[in-house]
RNA sequence: GCUCCGGUAGUGUAGUCCGGCCAAUCAUGCCGGCCUUUCGAGCCGGCGACUCGGGUUCGAAUCCCGACCGGAGCACCA
């Protein structure tokens, strides 16, 4: 039987299996579905304000945030500062967070903070006692622990619910000591996995809080905050770290002794990115305390508003964020694939200059122009910036490298030279004309006047030191790319003028 | 020790739920060419992967089992 006698018996018998074959699976673009999302979704981004917003931060925030834009709904920016020791929060940061929400285009229509809202989780502890589902734990910790691992209840489990709450009152009154008792949640000794077993909902502190100084001494700790939050804010879907995978087996206790509904949940990885290493927040408060870095805005540091210093647009850290999707993979990631995407958006935008690092004087003889005239942008017309020139001009001293008396190259926009002499370093001009400078493949350099603004460019990896042309004073707060070296943006016009890098 | 999760090119990612459109997608990276008065941009071409072993099946990246590798949790941290 040929193919088209097979092809006409199939559309005979099975004509919906020919349409479903020439029906194409579109290709997944964007993020993945979410599952309930009829009527719009309600997400969170809760991060502990103990420092500015970090690259995996912006993870968090774009991604809820963009899940809202799809579904609809509302995005909540909530402060989960409930430790004022060990993860101290600090005051500023708390509007580093908002300012790079918005930064970040994830302007949050709600903005909640946990150690403002300590009378709901008191409530909810209540109602959770005298449904039975908590009691007040004096076990050491230690020993709780070794009870627990081998699932064995400890003393105070059995507490009646009275008797749990006129403990829970001496933990608030202050006739409990810090570190003497614990509320905990009855949830299932001999459940297979330890991480579930009767863990902690609240802890004595009495070190005051940054936020609301010593007015409450008994703290929740994460999980049981989280969870009542979650319920009040009417969270619909959660998306959390694989580090925290365990809280919805743990939250749903408290979830089901209150009859409340969980919320839908996703998990992601661990991210890594090769440039930064691994870094966490108290790690590079610690660096930046001990002056190693110049803020958290230095262009070596992997926080957002060092992205910002250095001219990484918003945009590109959204489409990157969006591209990496959600998967439960611990990823190691590049900047390149950022660098690449805001390299699209800020190229056609950046007006062209020359940047010297590194200069040495070049002495020319002969009839250098006395001004140069060279374009604003490659591409688009924007107009051009004249560069005085003349006699003596400077160039990089690398770009020097292999070359010897009787070489000849071009001074991009401006003339053709012939050397003479490399020490000292001196050429003759040998005409304008570029045909002539590009029949023959000759080297292109940039240079700067002599009397250029000197400029400090600050990268992640190094920073250079040099002399640029005067034009760059008037781009304060843009991204220009100084030609041969790469895109930076200009944050300070002092003395020098200090740009930070972006990249190539 | 107990528990959970994951393994597609150098790096990410699509496909895995519902096995055949997959000799496996896209991006980035790398290599080569064209273009360009920048080592930028653009254009064209190329490189490169289903962790391994069994099983089920006419057919497996996709389902099952095992191994290996990686990550995470078992805090009075978030």
């Amino acid at each position: 039987m040929s193919l088209e006698e097979w092809q006409r018996r199939l559309e005979a018998i099975a004509p919906e299996l020919i349409a479903e074959l020439s029906e194409h699976k579109e290709p997944a673009k964007g993020l993945p579905p979410l599952e309930g999302v009829e009527g719009g979704v309600v997400m969170r981004f809760a991060p502990n304000p103990n420092g500015p917003p970090t690259l995996g931060s912006a993870r968090g925030i774009i991604v809820n945030s963009e899940y809202v834009k799809k579904y609809g709904g509302r995005f909540l920016l909530r402060f989960d500062d409930t430790d004022p020791v060990k993860k101290r929060p600090m005051p500023e940061a708390y509007r580093w967070y908002i300012e790079d929400c918005e930064w970040l285009g994830a302007k949050p229509d709600q903005i909640i903070v946990a150690s403002d809202r300590m009378p709901y989780y008191y409530q909810a502890a209540e109602e959770l006692i005298l449904a039975g589902g908590a009691y007040v734990c004096s076990c050491e910790q230690a020993a709780f622990k070794e009870l627990k691992d081998k699932g064995i209840f400890c003393p105070h489990r059995d507490q009646s619910p009275e008797e749990a709450m006129s403990l829970w009152a001496k933990m608030l009154s202050g006739e409990l000591q810090e570190g003497q008792a614990v509320l905990r949640v009855r949830t299932d000794m001999s459940h297979k996995d330890p991480a579930i077993r009767d863990w902690a909902a609240f802890r004595i502190v009495t070190a005051p809080h940054p936020m609301v100084g010593s007015k409450y001494r008994a703290w929740p700790l994460l999980d049981f905050e989280s969870a009542v939050e979650d319920h009040l804010l009417g969270t619909t879907h959660i998306l959390r770290g694989k580090d925290l995978a365990d809280s919805e087996r743990r939250q749903r206790y408290v979830y089901d002794y209150l009859g409340w509904i969980y919320p839908k949940v996703v998990h992601w990885g661990r991210i890594k990115i090769h440039q930064f290493g691994s870094f966490s927040t108290s790690k590079l408060r610690k660096a930046i305390e001990a002056g190693e870095y110049c803020g958290w805005n230095d262009p070596r540091v992997p926080t957002v508003r060092a992205m910002e210093c250095r001219g990484i647009r918003p945009e590109a850290l959204r489409k990157f964020m969006v591209d990496l999707g959600v998967g439960e993979t611990d990823i190691s990631i590049s900047m390149d694939s950022i660098y690449a995407e805001n390299r699209r958006l800020v190229d056609p935008a950046a007006n062209r200059y020359f940047f010297v690092w590194d200069p040495v004087k070049l002495q020319i003889e002969g009839d250098v122009p006395e001004v140069a005239k060279a374009p604003l942008h490659p591409t688009s017309d924007r107009g051009f910036r004249e560069i005085p020139a003349g006699n003596e001009v400077l160039v990089c001293n690398n770009d020097l490298e292999g070359l010897k008396p009787g070489d000849r190259i071009r001074l991009k926009d401006l003339c053709n030279i012939e050397f003479v002499s490399m020490e000292p370093l001196k050429a003759r001009y040998v005409g304008t004309e570029v045909e002539s400078s590009k029949g023959k493949k000759m080297k292109i350099i940039h240079w700067a006047p002599v009397n250029g603004l000197p400029i400090r460019v600050m990268g992640p990896e190094k920073t250079d030191e040099g002399i640029g042309e005067a034009g760059i004073a008037s781009e304060l707060g843009k991204v220009v790319q100084f030609e041969r070296y790469g895109f930076a943006k200009i944050n300070c016009l002092g003395e020098p003028i200090v740009a930070c890098f972006a990249h190539r």
